[in-house]
DNA sequence: TTGTAGGCGTTATCAA
DNA sequence: TTGATAACGCCTACAA
């Protein structure tokens, strides 16, 4: 037990010892030349004492602090959260320590947080951009080997990727509402300054081309992507006296489940059907999606495979030693449940 | 920019400009005996140079790392993740570092989570015990000023808590299905070697007892809380030949929002609806909870309160050097949905 | 106002 | 087989 005030060192075990300190640092290590009585001895002390290695002094001698950092833009996004859990119980198996930022979609915590990230020297850093400015990615210039960006591609960044390939989830969004006889449509999403949020909807906008249906920018309203902001939003779409919104609309695509939800709550408050009244897209698939009244139609985000693509960036580049950059792409998919209305039946 | 290779250290600033590493040292902190231009050029230099101070060295020197350490046993609880981004993003702002551990319930990697985080020497340790025996609390003994245990009351530990009532809340549950006529019940929760999956069904108990109604051990599962975990065990309970449960029952408890999906799936599967054939409440109040089908009666844990009460501690100690070691207690309450029939009716 | 020296806990190198 | 020493990057007395 770290009884004492002094905390336990490699010094005060060499001390209790009488031996020097090297010496125990040695034993402790395993180093073939202590001699094994030595090395009992010292092992059995440090244990008697309770003593703990102290991360930081081997992170400013050695190469490597064990460390890996990720900066997403909202922790509490149910995919992200998954994420970030894999990578960090995959890690701690060879002593990772994953630490965590959030930069809540704004420039200058990304930029705070990729400088509090480079201060701490992790050996690994996963960065979400929340800007299809790349200024704070310059940051991070030099560190490509060691650096994975997840959500849009960024050809400037020699980096490792994680690609989602958003255009086509928007794309299968607005199809699913076009192919089902809807014109007149909404989309919900992030600032479209936030990459994934563009590409998301220059996927819809592709999808309204193709079916030569004119699609204007003022039906995406940007918001962040809470259930409460969805709500407020609808609320502030719907004319109470005239009961009915202020745009004409049969479909609405959100880009997160938490919005769809939002729309769910200002609909049952105003006595508007799901999916009779308005047809509900969401996106990432949350879990609870499937028990929710209706069922949410929504794209499903390939969370697992995500995970196990910065799984295996990680165990080749930190475990197996291995050099190569690599980039995956995944494919988002739509499951189709009981938010959308066929307006063609 | 770390255009070279080398990192930028004060040294290689101080090599630049031809000035003393200390001076550089100095200038960069602010010390008032450095002349203003030097302190300007310096600062001017540092920039062009992409310098990042060293936390390993600074936390190496000093007495503090910045960093704050979380151990949880489960961070994709909803609640749980909510919290920790709470604590993150506040403690940010005072330039300290959040670093999450998940202990998935397992004594031994509560062990090893609790070793790693003290090689790392944390500012503040914020723990979820997952089990009722101490053996690892002993491991932070002599720091409790700087420890936060969440969940149960540890007497031996003259540290921070932040109790919640968890006796309260399953006697809430119980009372709930009693209160309605239901007499045979089921509780789906976590092994009740977790110290508040212990005093939820104390409390579940209690309320038995209070209504002299008997309750048998063997109507408690232990499971995983996740809606796989309670789907299997409740498929497992359901004989498809018979079309009936192998146990009969009214109502079930879950310690988790979760589990009560895995009971409404496996319902969904076997024809039997809810609230009609089977009540259930749950435990978290995950926000989404309401827009089930049905919405779900559950327990509220007060997760905006426990987070305001780590920040509080936090706070204090931290940032006003407070010394005073604090308990809150935190009462979760019933949400009534409409999950639960009444069968007085 | 600036520079020097020492030390935080480790590991690695070299000498004994 | 063990011990002394230097170095990692930083801060802080203390000296100049």
């Amino acid at each position: 037990m770290s009884s004492g005030n002094r905390p336990v060192t490699i010094k005060s075990i060499a001390q209790e010892l009488g031996i020097s300190f090297s010496t125990v640092s040695k034993a402790l290590n395993g180093n073939p030349a202590i001699k094994e009585d030595t090395r009992r001895m010292v092992v059995k002390k440090a244990e008697e004492l309770g003593y703990t290695p102290n991360s930081l002094a081997k992170g400013l001698r050695g190469n490597s602090t064990k460390t890996i950092a990720v900066i997403f833009n909202d922790i509490e996004n149910p995919a992200l959260t998954f994420i970030f859990r894999s990578i960090a119980i995959d890690m701690a198996n060879f002593g990772y320590t994953t630490m965590i930022f959030d930069s809540q979609f704004s420039k200058a915590r990304e930029r705070a947080n990729i400088l509090t990230v480079l201060s701490r020297q992790p050996d690994f850093i996963i960065l979400e951009p929340n800007n299809t400015n790349t200024e704070n990615l310059q940051l991070l210039k030099g560190m490509e080997h060691k650096l994975i960006l997840q959500g849009a591609r960024y050809e400037s960044m020699a980096c490792h990727h994680i690609h989602v390939d958003y255009f086509q989830g928007g794309y299968l969004s607005a199809c699913e509402l076009l192919s089902k006889g809807h014109r007149e449509c909404l989309v919900f999403t992030q600032p479209l300054t936030f990459p994934i949020s563009r590409l998301y909807v220059l996927g819809i906008k592709k999808a309204f081309e193709d079916y030569h249906i004119p699609f204007d920018d003022d039906r995406i309203f940007v918001m962040p992507s809470t259930i409460a902001a969805g709500f407020k939003r609808m609320q502030e779409l719907w004319d109470a006296g005239q009961k009915r919104y202020r745009i004409p609309f049969t479909g609405i695509m959100t880009f997160d489940d938490n919005l769809a939800y939002g729309v769910y709550k200002s609909a049952a408050q105003n006595g508007q059907k799901i999916p009779e009244d308005i047809s509900v897209i969401g996106f990432d698939d949350t879990p609870i999606t499937e028990f929710s009244a209706p069922p949410l139609t929504t794209v499903h985000l390939p969370r697992e495979k995500m995970a196990e693509s910065y799984v295996q960036i990680l165990n080749s580049a930190l475990i197996d030693h291995q050099t190569e950059i690599r980039t995956f792409t995944l494919e988002p998919y739509l499951v189709s449940r009981d938010s959308v209305r066929n307006l063609l039946k």
